[in-house]
DNA sequence: GGAGGCGTCGTACCGCGGTACTACGCGGTC
DNA sequence: GACCGCGTAGTACCGCGGTACGACGCCTCC
């Protein structure tokens, strides 16, 4: 039995959930909540498995009130439900937290397949969506770690100490001041620098450090 | 009506996902290649709407399959199966250009949800593994374009012509380089690098490379 | 003990990248 | 017309980055 907490502004909204989690013998509404606020205190009190989120309320809108249930460290599981599939909303949900993001013009078949498995402990998005979230995640997400024997084979020709510069290029540091944090001189980073061009086969640092993107060597606010 | 063509090295396993695919009137089996090969080659004969792809194959597997099915700018869309669920599989075959990762345990009808899915675009993963990337997509994915007021301010300062040039640099192009493809002289490159770094607050262009990913200008195998 | 990989350091050289400043034509706006 | 932002172009200068050497000490492995 999975225990839900259904939250919208709109009564007639909720009502129609009621009805048909209702329906099915497996989902149980513990309570409803017409705004934000009411949604973080009635899930901190209730506990329910499974919150059903709205995202545009007055008040506190539902992104602000998963990031609060989630950051209070509540059970629950936030599945966020909306009109629209602006990708503002559905960024901000799942940064705030949210294990789901469905669309309200879902099947019920799929709201409830959705709904057991967020309580199983696992995520849904609408597959509308799922498409632009992938987009991004091949973009940004660097080669994952495990993908051993997809990784350059001229980074495997690098020494420990070539990877470390390596990865001192891609933060973006000169040859001084590379040599100054590893307590070295100068000449050795410059050394150390011509032989990574040479094993990766770049022209210039510019180009390791694209190199070291590429990788997942280097990224993105990781000073 | 999609039309499907099944790809798995164990003859039982196609004959299980045919029989199923047969059952319903919206789907029809077009084809079955029993490994990688065969099935590059069979979707561009075939053209299928969907490309059911097995991972683990003899020979070519079902991963450099589908990178080569999307690369050769097929209209199919390909909805990877797999039994394991090991990270390694489904980023790789995101990487490659899979429209879908699907466990063999799932149910018929989620199968069948997903083909759907995929035939029409979206794209689909198993739930049990959309938890995981979405802890990496919120790990890694910067605050998205659309939310204007997460954008960098130095970025706005720029002119057009500098974003190109901003851009160009992200590439690792040299400054003679970026004069030629852009047709102008290197004096010319030379006075926006300048104005470029000087908008952004980069000392050079290695930084200005960063500042370029960071904003999501510039990302690896871009070219 | 010799060989070789690795990290360290130095010298010398040169060219690209970056700075500073000036300048001109074009398209807008006031 | 006057002004200004923008893209274009040039000259002159300097320093960092990158290359090509040679060299030395410290390991490990044979």
């Amino acid at each position: 039995m999975t225990t839900v907490l259904i939250v919208d502004d709109q009564p007639l909204q909720r009502y129609g959930f009621r009805m048909l989690l209702d329906s099915v013998a497996e989902t149980e509404v513990v309570g409803e909540a017409g705004h934000g606020a009411e949604a973080v205190r009635k899930a901190a009190e209730l506990r329910p498995d499974v919150v059903l989120m709205d995202v545009r309320m007055p008040g506190m809108d539902g992104i602000e009130a998963t990031r609060q249930i989630v950051a209070a460290g509540e059970r629950s599981r936030v599945l966020v439900l909306t009109t629209f599939d602006l990708d503002e909303y559905v960024h901000a949900a799942l940064r705030a937290g949210a294990s789901g993001f469905l669309l309200k013009d879902a099947h019920a078949e799929e709201l409830l397949a959705g709904i057991r498995a967020v309580a199983a402990g696992d995520a849904v998005i609408a597959p509308a969506l799922t498409r632009r979230i992938l987009d991004e995640f091949t973009r940004y997400v660097p080669a994952h770690r495990g993908d051993r024997e997809r990784e350059d084979p001229r980074l495997g020709s690098l020494t420990d100490r070539e990877r470390e510069i390596l990865v001192a290029i891609g933060k973006g540091w000169s040859n001084g001041e590379i040599a100054t944090r590893f307590v070295v001189t100068e000449s050795t980073v410059k050394t150390h620098v011509g032989r990574v061009l040479a094993k990766i086969g770049a022209r210039d640092r510019v180009q390791a450090v694209i190199f070291a993107y590429d990788q997942g060597l280097a990224r993105p606010n990781a000073d």
